[in-house]
DNA sequence: TGCTTTTATTCGTATATTCTAATATTTAGA
DNA sequence: TCTAAATATTAGAATATACGAATAAAAGCA
């Protein structure tokens, strides 16, 4: 990991929408879609366009199951990023 | 610190130069404008338009002292987020 | 096969960011 | 006051990002 690596993963994470989802799977481990497009209130193809941001950032792999695709973080620096930021006061 | 919050300092973050002086800082604790630029190689101009950014976003705080400011890291979300990451190999 | 659900992609437009070059401001010291 | 050093600001062009709407693709099931 250089710092452009890093720069990249901060660039990611640097909107609201996309830091509830990785927050989201911090949490709950894996979620799909529509799941993640209900709890958060945002359209699908929104959330499928983040989703989209964030897997090329190589935070998250998605596998597909039957109809839906379940997302998970995937992406060891930013677990450890996030280790010792209070997430349940973070996800508000 | 809520989410939004949290968004506009990796928004803050989410660029080479600024994670290199963040880092610096870090690292050293204070900073002028010129040695930065010295430094990092890169054009005192950009240098001060980052540090502006970085200000803005409450991350760092100057100083002036006499004819040099000081830049340092003011936040302590910032250094709570850096402080299990290895810094040394982060900057290279 | 046809229909439904789930997810992904594309297209335009609006907005934001970045970079370079030029210039302004602030302070110290002769 | 004049000059030099350090820092900040501005403007404009190029590029990137974000968002909504429409549509496409993939999979399951009757």
């Amino acid at each position: 990991m250089n710092i452009e690596e890093y720069a990249e993963i901060f660039k990611a994470l640097a909107h609201p929408i996309r830091l509830k989802i990785v927050c989201g799977l911090l949490k709950k481990e894996s979620c799909n879609v529509n799941t993640m497009s209900e709890k958060l209130g945002i359209a699908q193809p929104t959330i499928s366009q983040h989703l989209n941001i964030l897997k090329n950032a190589k935070i998250i792999t998605g596998c597909r199951n039957g109809n839906q695709v379940c997302y998970k973080i995937d992406n060891p620096a930013v677990r450890h990023l996030f280790q010792n930021v209070d997430i349940c006061e973070f996800c508000s």
